[in-house]
Order: structure tokens, then sequence, then C-alpha cells
RNA sequence: GCCCGGGUGGCGGAAUCGGCAUACGCAAUCGACUUAAAAUCGAUGGCCCGAGAGGGCAUGUGGGUUCGAAUCCCACCCCGGGCACCA
């Protein structure tokens, strides 16, 4: 017999010019036309499926996360292709980007060629990897072509009013010397990509309106298939508020000043009133008062202040006394008013009424600065609390409770009921008015930087802001010779290209220099695939029918806010536009976990960078994706090792050499897998685990448990080789031929490999197996016999046999009469196919 | 501080609806093959007592519910993630 050595370096490749050559995992728009990988099982129009991997950013070369991203997508595609779907499982580039840009103002080198060096390496892996997929969809947001209609979809926001300009405080990256959005800085104040300390400027910039969509934003979460948790940031992100918008008025200067309060309930307790260092009026109302110097000094101190100083909630509160007072609208009070940096000027109106007594912020305010304490709720079990001592121990009190020391109307009524009431009195006296705030924020997109699709805006002296005309679209992003951000768009220094002619009356008119975020280029990608080579529209409307909402979304959870909440507005705000008909973009996401190695996370600086590439050099492909999926749940994080991805090899080998053994023994190929009739022994034996591997594999699938679905196809094998000698010809390829088949999805070339040899027939085009039913049970069972809960004895039970015989094959057990011997039967519990439990006493 | 995950052999993990804890893999030990090694194949395998049959103890800790708990309930400890002066 010849000697068969698995060898994935010859297996591979040849199998992926296969699916290169016949483009297998190629999709029409058209169900009808399509070729095997679209067929459906009954041969009639199959039903359709978009499975997604996030787009991946092409820089250098791929990671393992990578790998294991497309690993668990490629595995959802292959199932849902063999179930009988015509499965639309695209690749493209996230292209854009400021690596390529840095790199070039590092070596000079065109992040256009620098990006087209890495897109050609992750071409060049995926293809490595067997990933099936349809590569005639292909796309990068870096060429005109695509960006032409992020262009487009620009301007229909702005024809729409959902994209403007305004001046406001923004987060500037000093180191990448652009603007940021909120989303992308973090808790500490630190820039996203490149981890600089952020400051805050008042610039003028674009933004979209996605706080128009919060609600929905908000809502639509309960209707798609996310992981609780990815749904519970956005849900914190989005930070939706109900309360009411209160007028205080300064009589002073006649100025009325609005506060968002979500506790109207205890506007009786206000005895003060803050507005933050950013507050337009904080100067006007101290000019000419005796504080005017120190609230200057305590702005500009607060203005130079981090985001990280002042975000911490533990430091002692600080401020200072503006030296006028406003009116409490409720009881005619003056309270005094003061600037403190704990109030924000981006949330709510940027000035608070503070309420010490029910409030931990404002009780620690008024502490430091000796202002009132006032408690106006009661805890409901204790109505004795309305004495007005020096020092209430209980405050601040946030919990529910009755009103007191409020007024008369109001004393007494619950605080829950009270609200309505206070806020239903404050609208008809015209002081304030129910509210909901959310702490989301308009999207902010505009970037001073080169490496970006440009706005296509043309600023015009007599016509203002005039859109470019779509029939003049796409603007293309010119050559420059500095890419060196100087706090302006390196645009600006193009003057050919900046200057221009106006669209609308065709004076001389200048374009506008800034880019957009890439995150505006990925917030519509998926939405491209569909359609990919339509050069008249972005898509038709009538493809993406065929295709959209995508069915499976696969990435990693650190998107959870960012591309998913924008890629969310964008479906939402396309829809509202007519452009598209349904409102959720991914029906069902599902988040990979980390590959860390020795238990954190890789990176070049500790040196534990595990490559792709080297990997598949050495062992293959298949035995990459499979340990990958082996190590774990897929949606946690895995740790990389050397030894255990040697154990996959070894299985892959154990199985490939068997197959083709028994291939060999079994002479040329036969395309029917049968199992002949087996009715004992073991052919039977194996016959069962063969469907029973089925089943598990079936469901481990369907609810991505990829680990134990590979840990089943192990143990058939494990079977057949300690039955290899014993099983007729056929029992022994039958369940190798399925083994084949299930693991497929996670070793393709591998599993194309031995089923060919087996049957001569392409595994991929063959319906996913199905168990027979008949053969999942066995006619006897091993009946556990306990006593007391204990586990004394096993027998074997007949699959039919009932209550009664169960018991008293349980009673009969040799090891069960020991310990029942001399005692009490007081109770039977029994559980038919599994076991019996005999109580004494 | 608040909100999510998670804690099971030497290690990664399994146990899908409250019913055999430790599937599968790694590492380890022993054996076969070999001049030898690698590769491969076979066997052993939670801890403690016992020659064995068998028994006792084990799923972060302490309680509870139940005939029966890794799984449900209460309290606590530890690890990871998210949010955090959002009025």
């Amino acid at each position: 017999m010849a000697e068969h050595r698995y060898d994935p370096s010859e297996i591979e490749p040849r199998w992926q010019e296969v699916w290169a050559r016949e483009r297998t995992w190629e999709v029409s728009n058209d169900g009808a036309a399509d070729g095997r990988a679209g067929r459906s099982r009954a041969g009639g129009h199959a039903s359709s499926s978009y499975v997604l991997e996030m787009l991946p950013y092409p820089s250098g070369e791929p990671h393992i996360g990578h790998l294991k991203c497309y690993a668990v997508g490629d595995a959802i595609a292959h199932f849902r292709r063999r179930l009988g779907s015509r499965v639309l499982h695209p690749m493209g580039y996230d292209a854009f980007g400021l690596p390529a840009e840095n790199h070039a103002i590092k070596t000079g080198v065109h992040p256009r060629e620098s990006t087209a060096a890495s897109i050609a390496s992750f071409q060049r892996q995926f293809r490595s990897w067997g990933i099936s997929i349809d590569w005639s969809r292909e796309i990068a947001t870096h060429e005109p072509s695509y960006y032409r209609w992020t262009q487009w979809i620009f301007l229909e926001l702005f024809r729409a009013g959902l994209a403007y300009r305004k001046e406001a405080a923004v987060k500037w990256c000093p180191k990448d010397q652009t603007v940021l959005a909120n989303e992308q800085v973090d808790a500490e104040g630190h820039c996203e990509r490149c981890g600089a300390l952020v400051e805050v400027r008042q610039l003028e910039q674009w933004f979209l309106r996605i706080t128009d969509y919060a609600e929905r934003l908000l809502n639509d979460l309960d209707a798609i298939e996310w992981p609780e948790h990815v749904k519970t940031m956005q849900r914190n992100w989005i930070g939706r508020s109900e309360g009411a918008e209160v007028t205080f008025r300064c009589e002073e200067i006649g100025v009325d000043y609005p506060v968002f309060t979500t506790r109207p309930d205890t506007l009786f307790g206000a005895t003060f009133f803050v507005m933050a260092p950013e507050h337009p009026d904080v100067m006007r109302l101290a000019a000419g008062t005796a504080a005017e110097q120190d609230v200057r000094d305590y702005v500009n101190h607060a203005l130079n202040e981090t985001n990280e100083e002042r975000g911490n909630a533990e430091r002692p509160k600080t401020g200072v006394s503006l030296g006028r007072t406003v009116t409490n609208p409720v009881n005619g009070e003056q309270i005094p008013m003061y600037v403190a940096d704990y109030v924000l000027m981006e949330y709510g109106t940027g000035a608070i009424m503070a309420v010490p007594g029910h409030d931990e912020r404002d009780h620690a305010f008024a502490l430091a600065f000796g202002l009132p304490i006032r408690r106006v709720i009661a805890p409901r079990e204790d109505g004795s609390a309305t004495q007005s001592g020096e020092q209430d121990e209980g405050l601040p009190y946030s919990g529910d409770g009755v009103l007191v020391n409020s007024h008369a109307d109001f004393d007494g009524m619950g605080n829950r009921e009270a609200l309505s009431a206070i806020v239903a009195w404050l609208d008809r006296e015209g002081k304030g008015h129910s509210s909901i705030n959310y702490r989301l924020r308009d999207w902010l997109v505009s970037r001073q930087r080169y490496w970006g699709a440009p706005i296509p805006i043309v600023y015009c002296e007599s016509c203002g802001m005039v859109p470019v005309p779509d029939d003049q679209l796409p603007v293309e992003l010119p050559d420059v010779d500095d890419y060196t951000p100087k706090g302006r768009s390196p645009l600006a220094a193009a003057e050919d290209w900046v200057n221009t002619d106006c669209p609308a009356c065709g004076a001389s008119a200048r374009r506008e220099t800034d880019t957009m975020d890439t995150f505006v280029d990925s917030s519509w990608y998926f939405l491209r695939y569909c359609d990919a080579g339509n050069d008249r529209a972005a898509w038709d409307p009538g493809v993406l029918r065929e295709w959209m909402p995508v069915d499976q979304y696969i990435g990693g959870v650190e998107h959870a806010i960012l591309h998913l909440m924008y890629a969310r507005f964008f479906t939402k705000a396309l829809a509202d536009l007519g452009h598209l008909d349904f409102q959720e973009p991914f029906e069902a996401l599902f988040t990979q976990g980390m590959v860390t190695k020795d238990g954190s996370k890789m990176s070049k600086s500790k040196g534990n960078v595990v490559s792709p590439a080297a990997i598949v050099e050495r062992v293959g492909a298949d035995t990459a994706r499979c340990y990958i999926l082996f190590v774990g749940p897929p949606d946690q994080d895995a740790d990389w090792s050397d030894d255990g991805v040697e154990g996959i090899h070894r299985f892959l080998g154990r199985l490939w050499r068997l197959a083709a053994e028994t291939a060999e023994r079994a002479g040329s190929p036969v395309a029917e897998l049968t199992a002949g009739a087996a009715s004992a022994g073991d052919d039977l034996a194996l016959l069962r685990k063969t469907h029973w591997t089925i089943d598990k594999v079936s469901g481990d699938l369907r609810r991505f448990a990829f680990n134990t679905a590979i840990a089943a196809v192990m143990e058939l094998l494990n079977e057949c080789s300690r039955l290899r000698e014993s099983v007729g010809l056929d029992t022994l390829r039958f369940a190798l031929g399925n083994a084949a088949s299930l693991l497929f999805p996670f070793a393709p070339h591998v599993c194309a490999d031995i089923y060919d040899r087996l049957t001569g027939e392409r595994v991929w085009e063959q319906p996913w197996p199905e168990a027979e039913e008949a053969l999942l049970e066995s006619e006897v069972y091993e009946l556990v016999c306990q006593v007391n809960g204990k586990v004394r004895d096993r027998v074997q039970a007949g699959a039919d046999a009932g209550p009664e015989a169960l018991k008293e094959l349980c009673r009969a057990a040799p090891n069960v009469r020991a310990h029942v011997d001399g005692r009490e039967i007081v109770k039977e519990i029994v559980v038919p196919g599994k076991l019996v439990n005999l109580v004494v006493r």
C-alpha cells in the first residue's frame, strides 16, 4: 500500500485553484442565473442569505483576529449554502485612514501605493485561507468608483438637512492634528486611534444629525438579534433621560435660563443654580459685579483642563459665585448663581438647578460652599422626618418618597405623582414643559486630513455653500506633495484643486478642503456589495431587496458603538429619503472574542504577535482555522497555543490518512455514500455514531458552538479508528465521508480532498447531511441507579421499558441492594431514558 | 459607584430544559515500532483511603430550595469588559 502523508501545502492550493477557476462562490443578483454555489437543493429558487464579516482595514498583513473572524463567517456561509441558501459572502477594504497617511508623512510614499500593497497582501492571504468569497463584488472605499457614492450619500443627507456646519466646542487630537467625533474619544479623554490626550477647541465643523434618530436607534434595538451586552452599550451611549425643562429667570439682566432636570419633583429643594464654564452667558452675567475677575480666572482655568481632570467625579467640587440670582419658578425664591466645572456644556442646556438635598453632586458642592440643604422628599415609612433640623443625616436622598417642605398643593403627595403634577403646573404657567434628553451628540464627520473622501461642497461668495452636482461626482482626491497636517487639511495646499467655479452661478469659488471621517465610508459598504458594479447609482433598490438586510453580521465587540451605531443611523436616514425599504442593516450580530497570546493582547511592543501567514505556512490553513474555532466558544477570548495547534494538525492528519487508506482499499470512488444494511454489531455502532455526529454538528452550528462541533467529529474519527478492522468498508466509507462533509465548513480543503477520494464528488455541492431519527435512539441504554441521589450502579435497560420495570431493574442492581438492604424505600423517582433514584430512610 | 460577562482537573474547555461532572484536545506517564530519535499506533488518567470490590470528597466561598444543583434563589470573594460629575 502506498504511503499516505497529509500534506496541506499540496492539498490546499490545489482546491483553491478549483474554486478560483470555477468562481465557485460567486452569486448573481438574479437567482435563476446562478452557478452551483447558489443552486437550491430542490432545484427551484433558493432562499437568499447574506453573511458578512466586518470590513477589514488593510494595514500591512492580516492578523490572527482577522483569521478568527473569517473562520467564523466562512463556517456560517458554508453551512447556509449546504442547507440550500444562495449565500452572498463578499469582501472589501476600508482603505482610507490615518495609518496609511502617517506612513506617507514618514516615508513620502503615496497612501494609494502603500494601501494597494496592503490590499494585495490581504487578498493573497484571504485566498490562502480558502475563505469562500465572491470576489466579483470586491470593493475598496478609497477608489473613486466607491467614494463617488459616499459623496452622493453625504449630499443626500445635506439636501435633507441632516448634514450641517456649526461652530462648537469640539474634540481636537493634537497628535493627529484633526477633530474627532465624541465616540472616538475614550472615557479618559484619549484619542481612540493614537492615544494622545484630546483637547477642546471652538471650531466650525461638519456634523451629521444622528441625534434626530436617537429615539429610533434606541427603540429598534428591541427588534434585532444582537448580543444583549452590545445592545446595552448602545442604550447607554444614547442615554435617554425623561424629565422636564424648567425656566429660571435672572431678573437683574432680564434673561431666562432653561435647565433640564429628571427630578422636577425636587424643584422646591433647589437652593442654588450652576452654569458650565463654557456657557456663553457666564462672562456677561459676571460683568460689572465684584466677582468678575474671579469668574474670568476660574473660567480660563476650567477651559484649560483636560477631559481627564474634568471628568473625575472623585475630586472636590470647585466653582465661583457669579454674584447674581435667578428666580425659582415654583416658589419665587431668589437663589444664587455659580459657575462650576462639574456642569457640562454639552449636556442639557449647560446650566442646572442644584438640589443638594437630593443629588450627591449638588450636595458636595453645597457642603463646600456653605449653601443651604433642604429636604423636600421623605422616605415613605418615615413621615416624621419633616423637621428642618440643622443637619439632616439622611441626605442626600435620591430614592422615592413623599413631598415635604414644598407647597401645600404637593406636600404629602408621592414624589412620582408630584413629578407629573408639578410639570403640568409649570406647563400651565408657561414656566416649563416635559422634555427628553439624550447623551448622544451629533456626529462630527469632518477631518483635517488628506487620506479620506473629500466633502463635496463648494463655497461661493454669492451663493454660499453649494453642493457639487451629482453629475460632477466624484470630487477626486488630488495629489499633494506634503501630507503633514498643520491644523488644516493638506488639501488646502492644492491650489489648482481648491479653486473652482461655483456650480450654481459660475463665479470663482473654493472647495471644502476637509475630508470625511472614515467611519462614513464603512457606514454603507454592505449596501454596495449587493450591486457593486453599478456605475449609474449607488445601488438598484430592487437588487437590495434580494439581499438586505444582512442576515448574519460578524465582527469584534470593539465596534459595538462606533461603526454599528453609524451604520444603523445611515440605514434609517437613507430609508427616510426613500432609498431603502428596511430600517435595520444587520438582522443578527455575532461578536467574536479576542485572540491573545500568553494571556495578553498581541502587540508588536510585547513581541507576542502570532502571524497567520507563518502558521498557514507551517501547518496549513485548515489547521489554523480549525484550531481557532476549537480552542473555545468563539464569542469568548481565546489564548493561542502552539501545542494546541499541533493537536488539531494531528487530528486532520489522522482523518485524511484513514480516509485516503480507506479510499484506496475500496478501489474506485463510489458516488453514493451508503452505509449498507448494518443491523448489528460494530457496523451498527459506527452507523449510529455517524448519525449522532450529524445531529450534534448540525445543532452546534446553529448555535455557533464550533468547538463542540469539531470535538464531535473527533469522536467520530476515534470510533472509526477503533472499529476500522471490524466494520464493512461501506460503513467505514460512510462514516468518513460524513466526517469530511460535516467538517467541511471549518476545514474546506482537506474535506474536499477526502470527499473526492471517497466518492469522486464535490462536497460543497452536496446537501447538508441529515440524521436518521431511527438511528439516533438505541434499543438499550445504560440506566443510572441512584440511592438518595448518589450513583450506586448502572444497568442495561430496554428503550421501551416502563417506569415500573425500570424501578424493578434499579432495585435489583447489586450495588443498589447493598445500599438499600435493611432500610425503607420512601420514594422512587423515575426519569425514563435516564435514571431511577430510590430515596431510603 | 452602576450595568453586563465569567470562575469546573496540571492547562484550553464540555455538560443545550434541574438528572451519569470532567466530553474533546493539550501536557504527562507507560508500552509497541525503531540501532536510536522523530513521526505513528496502543494504554493510563480529578483528589484522598483501599490489594481489590468499593467508599469518601470535589464545579470560587457560605447558606437555601429540591428525591437530585456546575445549572435555580440569597449573601459574599476574585477576574475580565462597558459606563461613569449626563443633572
